[in-house]
DNA sequence: AGCACGCCGACT
DNA sequence: GTCGGCGTGCTC
């Protein structure tokens, strides 16, 4: 029988590809981007053919027969293909890691049987949708002239829409679609959102407005077999819109015509763990290589965005109003703790302002990024206050469940009597986390229906949005929250947005915690007077307790003026030789002993030549010490992008000659540093 | 990364 | 006497 030899990338870490006999004739060979299934040491993985030859240097012993090929399914294109290459090379990892995990895993365990029967399924026609057409709703004059301008578009044209927060953006984008899918007979468009659990709105309001179109949804929380449906119908061309977190950017996608990122300077767009892309700087990739618009749309754009906007390789489009008529941007004001001493937290300002929204019936909302009661109890005798034994943190104080626990391992204990050094039973608790927030409401305001929302009030599936139900239905007069409750709800009766504490961000190590900070606070108020203001109603208003009241930041946000904030912060990242004018590399080492993990980093520091690159000093993470590993990093940059990626690969690969058994990794273009 | 093999400490 | 710790070696 003959065969031909087909050469497979899979999912390891190993940076070669892998080759393997199939059973063939002569013309009916595999065709490349089909999937194989494959047996690999002792474990039946899937694998994708890269090529398919008649020869190999692999001995004949070593050689083993495919298992078997999915020829029932398309190949994936040749330009997904490249996409998936220039994902692996570009962020330095191995291209079966690049394009594997995002296949559908029933693709790999399914039968050949159930395979045909789950492609069946698809083959049936869509489900009888309501045909009558849908009202687009009025757009304003600047939402019309950019739903006109991005539906519009040809080619490669990426395009900034900066609007502010509720100038309805989301319906721009829908408009544009609907020029898209109109022009376009089998074009496909990719929406991606930050977290589609945030946003479940838009998954109903696409579905609404596109009767007859077949929607389909990528992200984390899907079952294996919606998944693969999902996958398979965007795979084929049948689903003409596809809704998806970051994942999606991966996404096969024949007829992709348009591609939208909304909330585009969302951190949820990197991949923090694995391979850490950003599904941003990928879709823009995509983007050029299919020649087509992609909108990246943001109240606060990165600053990345900004400056592509700013030398015009993007097109800046704005809205500057709120879409909803008469309803205004809330009248944002900084509430001194110096002069006003807080109480349980609230300055008497926030307290008075908590009170009027109760007696017109109206929602506060207070902001406060920090879970548990307390971040840290101490003893005030002796001054022990509660580490984590394995990380360089501290144990929360969580009230309700009577424990402590490390927000960074999993460690967990009952609150100790006494303090374990000197038996003193008073023990303090020290900073406020919402927990404590919400008892000391209780106690000012004990008619108020207040609710708490953060990972601990969520924990169980659904509750989430059935806590944000109660909140629209208006059973709540005081919600408060961490970062959950800042994006994209809309919350008809709020007018009081409260932000408690957000100094802590001003100072950090972290270049770019100010660009965030702004980020979430015109995020957080946003969330205030996005309806029109009732009759006797109240201004909406957003107040921000802090210490630094002339912080140029939060006088940034009080004029709602986030040009002056991002020109002066690119500014100083021009100054400091920061991205994204500099280009930049981490590499992370972690040993039991941070000595090891250093001396790793500095060997590897030195083990190449260099040109054109700046190599730092290896230093510990800030969080040095997590689940008892020490960790550190070495920061590496270059004013130019070829340059850097011209040394990682020869870094990296004589780093991997080095045989450490230190477990490290590289990140390209890190976001936390 | 898995997953094996392999060689030393605490239990039935 | 076994169960099981994780060192190291390999995967076409």
């Amino acid at each position: 029988m003959a065969y031909c030899i087909l050469n497979i990338a899979l999912d390891t870490p190993l940076t070669s590809s892998f080759d393997y006999r199939w059973p063939c004739a002569p013309g009916d060979e595999p065709q490349v981007g089909q999937l194989a299934l494959v047996s690999f040491g002792r474990r039946e993985v899937i694998g994708l053919i890269l090529e398919v030859r008649h020869q190999t240097e692999v001995p004949a012993e070593k050689l083993k027969d495919a298992l078997a090929v999915r020829s029932q399914l398309a190949p994936l294109s040749a330009q997904w293909l490249a996409l998936a290459a220039f994902a692996a090379d570009y962020y330095q990892r191995p291209l079966g890691e690049v394009a594997l995990p995002g296949l559908p895993k029933n693709l790999r365990v399914l039968t050949t049987v159930a395979l045909d029967r789950a492609l069946k399924k698809l083959d049936k026609p869509m489900a009888a949708h309501d045909h009558t057409p849908f009202d687009m709703p009025a757009l304003n004059p600047a939402q019309q002239q950019a739903a006109d301008a991005i539906g519009g578009a040809a080619g490669f044209n990426p395009i900034l829409l900066y609007g502010v927060t509720g100038s309805g953006k989301t319906e721009v984008y829908l408009q544009a679609c609907a020029q898209v899918l109109a022009r376009e007979r089998e074009g496909q468009i990719l929406i991606l959102v930050p977290e589609i659990n945030l946003t479940p709105q838009l998954e109903g309001n696409i579905r609404a407005r596109f009767p007859g179109v077949m929607l389909a949804t990528l992200h984390s929380s899907l079952s294996e077999g919606e998944r693969m449906l999902h996958w398979l119908a965007a795979h084929q061309g049948k689903a003409r819109i596809v809704l998806g977190t970051r994942l999606a950017i991966l996404a096969s996608l024949p007829n992709l015509k348009m591609i939208v990122i909304d909330e585009e300077h969302d951190p949820s767009y990197k991949q923090q763990e694995g391979l850490r892309y950003s599904a941003r700087d990928l879709a823009v990739w995509r983007a050029r290589q299919l020649g087509i618009p992609i909108v990246l749309g943001s109240a606060t754009p990165s600053l990345e965005s900004w400056h592509h906007a700013g030398s015009g390789r993007y097109r800046k489009l704005e809205l500057r109003e709120r879409a909803v008529r008469d309803a205004v941007l809330p009248r944002v004001k900084l509430l001194d703790m110096e002069r006003d001493k807080p109480k349980d937290g609230l300055t008497a300002q926030l307290i008075a302002a908590l009170r009027q929204r109760m007696e017109r019936g109206e929602q506060s909302l207070l902001f406060l990024n920090r879970r548990g009661y307390a971040p840290v109890i101490c003893c005030e005798s002796c001054g022990w206050i509660s580490d984590c034994t394995r990380c360089t943190s501290f144990m929360v104080l969580h009230k309700p469940e009577h424990r402590l626990r490390c927000h960074h391992c999993s460690l967990e204990m009952r609150i100790p009597r006494h303090c374990p050094t000197c038996g003193n039973v008073d023990l303090q608790p020290l900073g406020r986390g919402t927990q404590r927030v919400e008892e000391g409401l209780q106690q000012m305001f004990p008619e108020a229906r207040i609710l708490r929302i953060d990972a601990d009030s969520t924990r169980r599936k659904g509750s989430a949005q059935a806590a944000f139900d109660t909140v629209h239905r208006g059973e709540v007069d005081i919600l408060i929250g961490t970062q959950m409750v800042a994006k994209g709800h809309d919350f008809k009766k709020l007018t009081l947005v409260g932000i408690l504490n957000p100094d802590t961000a001003l100072f950090s190590q972290d270049y770019r915690a100010s660009e965030r900070l702004f980020a979430q606070l015109m995020q957080v108020a946003g969330r205030a007077g996005r309806a029109a203001r009732q009759e006797g109603g109240s201004v909406s208003e957003v107040l921000i307790q802090t210490r630094y009241a002339a912080h140029p930041l939060y006088s940034a946000v009080v004029n709602h003026d986030y040009d002056r904030f991002a020109g002066a912060l690119l500014d100083e990242r021009r100054q400091a030789a920061l991205p994204p004018y500099m280009y930049q590399a981490l590499m992370r080492a972690e040993a039991p002993e941070l000595a090891t993990a250093i001396a790793f980093l500095e060997s590897a520091r030195d083990c190449i030549e260099h040109e054109g690159i700046t190599i730092n000093d290896p230093i510990p993470m800030t969080m040095t010490r997590v689940h008892n590993v020490d960790r550190a990093q070495l920061l590496v940059e270059s004013a130019s992008r070829p340059v850097l990626q011209a040394f990682l690969k020869a870094w990296l690969g004589a780093v991997r000659e080095m045989k450490s058994r230190v477990k490290w990794s590289l990140e390209v273009d890190p976001l936390d540093i």
